[in-house]
DNA sequence: AACTATTTATAAGA
DNA sequence: TTCTTATAAATAGTT
């Protein structure tokens, strides 16, 4: 609107574009508040630059142009098969609400908590409902308890065998000390032979016990 | 823009406001169609009158430019203390979903549907809740059974009374034909007199007889 | 970014 | 509401 008048097409030159773009968009802004304040109106403009830059301008809040829009859309027009609001979400939140709050009412009365409006039919309904559900816990609860204590018993005859080769080995440590004490200054050969027996055997018991101990501990 | 330079004010007067607001409307929404077109912008604007009327232009559609809207500042912007999403209801809808799934999963459980992860505490936890429910359920159909019961047995009561009486009636009846026949013919005194209290007996006990059911049954 | 010739928008009036 | 028109504002091209 001024030295040449325009055709209002896209802008070939990019720069031009850009410089254009940056006018006009301040002339919208001022024209949309101008609107807004005059007339006492509610403006909600939002603008993204061909590089995707975002600028808006709202008389209100942007929110609450989106809300009334949301709502009078929903109302009255259809976008395709959507209506407007289900595009920005509000009934897609109604239908889970709806969702939400039957099974917050069923839960509530498994609870026992509301109760006021059922049939003895309906209270039939959710006592059979609560039974199942009781059962199946008990169920779970058992089980889980008797592999607890299965586990329990498993470990304590592990810790037990374990004890009484701990035993086993003292038992053959003291018999060793009691014959190094009688045997006191004994020929090599003998004492040899007493070694070898009092080390092979624990030997072999240790390690059984270690591994089957960390077994039950994992 | 005419004539006399106005201040960017309310307008006053109400007619003039609403002329001006036709005529900056269209030229806004010219202005908004322009920008868009030769700057290669998106743009969406809304607008409302003050009267509630709502206007709009979006050079895509106004879904795809709120959704473009909606990312930005979901990723960026913060209005308030409120992204962008909270006020479309995005995240008002993601903490809704995050509700719905905790009470989903707690109803799942007391129907002991969903009882993997859970330890022999917290199944103790979901036992004593299903519990008291089934108790509250309980005792809620019992004191209802009890009602109906109770409610029964008065109606029972006054259906026998009522039947008592009508037998008495009857049986009246019954009596008063059977002297007729033997008294065929009598003096009218004695007539009178019987007829005096087959009638006022009966009467009396109808009355009773039909309020006390008229009770029962409201 | 500033300038400015022109176009465009529009305030007031009819 | 619409048309008219004088004038304010916006802006395309230039610097």
């Amino acid at each position: 609107m001024a030295r040449e008048k325009i055709k209002i097409k896209k802008i070939d030159n990019a720069t031009a574009r850009q410089v254009t773009f940056s006018k006009r968009r301040r002339g919208l802004f001022k024209k949309a508040q101008e609107l807004a304040i005059l007339c006492d109106a509610d403006v909600g403009l939002i603008v993204f630059s061909a590089s995707g830059k975002l600028f808006e301008y709202a008389s209100l809040s942007m929110c609450e142009i989106l809300h009334k829009h949301g709502t009078q859309l929903g109302n009255t027009l259809k976008l395709g098969n959507k209506t407007f609001d289900s595009l920005t979400g509000n009934s897609r939140y109604a239908d889970l609400k709806k969702e939400f709050d039957d099974k917050n009412r069923r839960l509530r009365q498994m609870r026992g908590e509301d109760l006021q409006g059922l049939t003895i039919e309906e209270l039939t309904n959710v006592e059979r409902t609560i039974d199942v559900g009781l059962t199946r816990v008990m169920e779970r609860k058992g089980r889980l308890i008797m592999e607890q204590l299965s586990s329990l018993r498993q470990k304590e005859m592990q810790l037990l065998e374990k004890n009484k080769m701990l035993k086993e080995k003292m038992e053959e440590l003291r018999m060793f000390e009691k014959q190094a004490l009688t045997d006191h200054g004994s020929v090599n050969g003998f004492h040899e032979e007493s070694q070898y027996s009092s080390e092979s055997v624990p030997q072999h018991h240790d390690l059984t016990a270690d591994t089957s101990l960390k077994l039950g501990l994992s």
